[in-house]
DNA sequence: GTCTATACGGTGATAGAC
DNA sequence: GTCTATCACCGTATAGAC
């Protein structure tokens, strides 16, 4: 508190409080006041620093966003197989939902259900999309897949039905959850592998 | 229900605007007054109906899993094959959709991440997931397949992965999305055929 | 840069008449 | 049952001092 004030600027506490708040209770549910009062900072000295709500959602969706690709990217460079690589992003979400301790579902898609259209967060939903869909494309035509796109879209669906597993987890007390993203992961491979073989 | 009253119940034309409302402009962002302007309804016959806002949210989460259910009823009394009644999770949600006119993803998943916990809407959130799980392990144990659970697991995997697709094409522009349903369904498929085989 | 205090608008909810 | 009118509150945003 006091001691990380002296430690770490207004902005960063902002974001990280923003982070936490925005992804456990949702975005529209949780007010300024909250995200105040976690970070320790008062209401002028946010509005110094981001253009009001909309720019701190924006802030914590970009800087969400790029540490998931950097965590991504440090992932890719374990592998050099090519369908090792293309499965990456399986690992890659494990150990970003590892570091960030998250148990809830994906925050990209929690956040597009939540923004009205026009919203300057919106960028990033788009970003999150265009780089799981770029990337799978890329890294099927890498591996000599046919229909790269058709294999972008599998890949995606798997992720994202892996993610959506834990949202609902979290709203269902006694549903068994048995590791939704090894299941995508098994379940991508062996698509996969009646297309590569 | 039926046309014996002259004018259509209070009631009923606020569920209908608070699902149109709730579901396209999301829940917490969608204030009484826009759901009784649009049902042409005073906010005092709002209240002798409902318990305020959390209880029409409820209600209209009920309605919803109360059509969604008998939606896929009718599709399930359609097949005999055991795999087709398995997969019949992505013709019923196909022709659910079609239905309701919905171009956005999971009502249940996108109130997951809206609702407070503690919201009466919860109980139907909990309600949809244990009827996808509930009733597709049963359709797999009817098909004799080995481990139902994962069997059931695995396709409510591929259905969220596909209601999910909808969710970002709707706040990605320009993100190709060809018919995630068909692919889930597709997908779900070939798993099953290399389990039946 | 940061704080204290405050103004403003919107939203959920109620009272009482018809 | 339904409406008109109104209240009380909370969340967003700003003003001015240190």
């Amino acid at each position: 508190m006091t001691a990380s004030s002296a430690t770490r600027p207004a902005r960063e506490r902002l974001l990280t409080a923003a982070g936490e708040l925005f992804y456990e209770s949702g975005i529209a549910a949780t007010g300024v006041d909250a995200v105040l009062a976690r970070a320790g900072v008062s209401p002028a000295t946010m509005y110094a620093h981001f253009a009001g709500k909309d720019g701190l959602v924006a802030a914590y969706l970009e800087e969400r966003h790029t540490t998931w690709r950097q965590t991504w990217d440090a992932v890719l460079a374990e592998h050099r197989d090519p369908v090792d690589r293309l499965l990456s992003v399986f690992d890659a979400v494990a150990r970003f939902r590892q570091q960030q301790g998250t148990r809830r579902g994906c925050a990209f898609l929690a956040a597009a259900t939540e923004l009205p259209s026009g919203h300057p967060g919106q960028r990033w939903l788009a970003a999150d999309s265009r780089l799981l869909t770029g990337r799978l494309h890329d890294l099927a035509v890498a591996a000599g897949l046919p229909d790269p796109e058709a294999v972008a879209s599998t890949l995606l669906l798997c992720y994202d039905g892996a993610l959506s597993g834990y949202a609902r987890a979290a709203t269902t007390p006694g549903l068994p959850v048995d590791d939704p993203i090894g299941r995508a992961r098994r379940l991508a491979a062996d698509w996969l592998a009646t297309r590569t073989g």
